[in-house]
DNA sequence: ACGCCCGCCTGTAAGC
DNA sequence: TGCTTACAGGCGGGCG
């Protein structure tokens, strides 16, 4: 379910909220959700005691710092949630499959009905001869460093709102492909963090079909595209992500996003386009539901 | 290289 | 009132 916006707004309030705090115990009532370690107790002991350094994102992918170096991975996979709860005693949602609880009190929950997403400590590798020093909190907004520290991590893309990008590396990038935009957008190898919702409202933006292929884009279209790519994810950020009619996505608090309202195609099928008035136009893509507008996009 | 399947899961809504 | 089917913001693997 969430995509970039959704886990950076998720970031942002994590970083004020449990940076500084000490980590008493966790639980896991769902082995599923971490299921990269052997065990559940393996997880725990990587966790236990340590103290939280500050919060980072590559893509989808959430990346709590903590004193030991090691970092703690959360990626909600479609159906995840973290929660954010000062009284303990407040009832566990259904699928609470992680609970973290810190010394000063209070919890962060992780709860996932699909079991899609999961959460695993990353151990920090031992140095490298000649390499830099790797741990630290300016390597959280750094992509390069992120990847090069974090070997599960190391098959992604290019983080768009953290990661600067000429136009013309992104040609260059472009030109390489010969898949569909909407497929390449949503490859995490080849850009991290926009899925099937934003890349639906990226290439409305950029005026461009979801089946153009990468490499036929002209200078001009490769800077729409870019600039569409930028925008659109910031602007959902500040609209803290989108929440759609099943209510999925909910913030850390809880609270619904603010985004579907100025979704421009997404789930709005049948409804008039808003800068053509043309009816938005639903397809089935890789398995997938994409709306677009046949008028504004070529 | 690329598009199109499937499976992994649970929940909900629509169709009969 | 069922029961069945399709579909849902992701990801990885396999197959043609």
């Amino acid at each position: 379910m969430p995509e970039l916006p959704e886990v950076e707004t998720l970031r942002l309030d994590l970083g004020k909220e449990v940076t500084g705090r000490k980590i008493k115990v966790v639980a896991v009532a769902n082995g599923r959700s971490v299921r990269r370690h052997q065990s559940a107790k393996h997880f725990r002991a990587l966790l236990e005691g340590r103290s939280i350094k500050g919060v980072g994102r590559l893509g989808k992918y959430l990346l709590v710092a903590l004193d030991s170096g090691d970092t703690l991975v959360v990626h909600l996979g479609m159906s995840g949630q973290l929660l954010r709860v000062k009284s303990v005693k407040e009832q566990k949602p259904k699928h609470t499959h992680v609970v973290i609880t810190f010394t000063q009190g209070g919890e962060l929950r992780y709860v996932d009905p699909r079991t899609f997403g999961e959460m695993f400590v990353s151990v920090l590798q031992p140095k490298v001869d000649g390499a830099p020093a790797a741990s630290g909190a300016g390597s959280m907004s750094d992509g390069a460093a992120i990847r090069r520290q974090i070997h599960e991590l190391s098959h992604l893309g290019f983080d768009p709102i953290e990661d600067m990008m000429s136009w013309d590396r992104f040609a260059v990038m472009l030109h390489q492909h010969r898949a569909g935009l909407k497929s390449l957008l949503m490859d995490q190898q080849f850009v991290a963090g926009i899925g099937n919702l934003y890349s639906d409202e990226i290439l409305f933006t950029a005026g461009l079909r979801y089946d153009r292929s990468a490499d036929s884009l002209s200078a001009t279209e490769v800077r729409r595209l870019y600039r569409a790519m930028v925008e659109t994810l910031a602007d959902a950020i500040k609209h803290r992500g989108s929440t759609l009619a099943d209510e999925q996505y909910k913030d850390l608090f809880g609270a619904i996003g603010d985004y579907q309202g100025q979704h421009q195609v997404y789930d709005r099928e049948g409804q008039p386009c808003r800068r053509c008035r043309n009816p938005i136009v639903r397809v089935r893509h890789g398995g997938r539901s994409t709306f677009f507008c046949e008028h504004c996009q070529i």
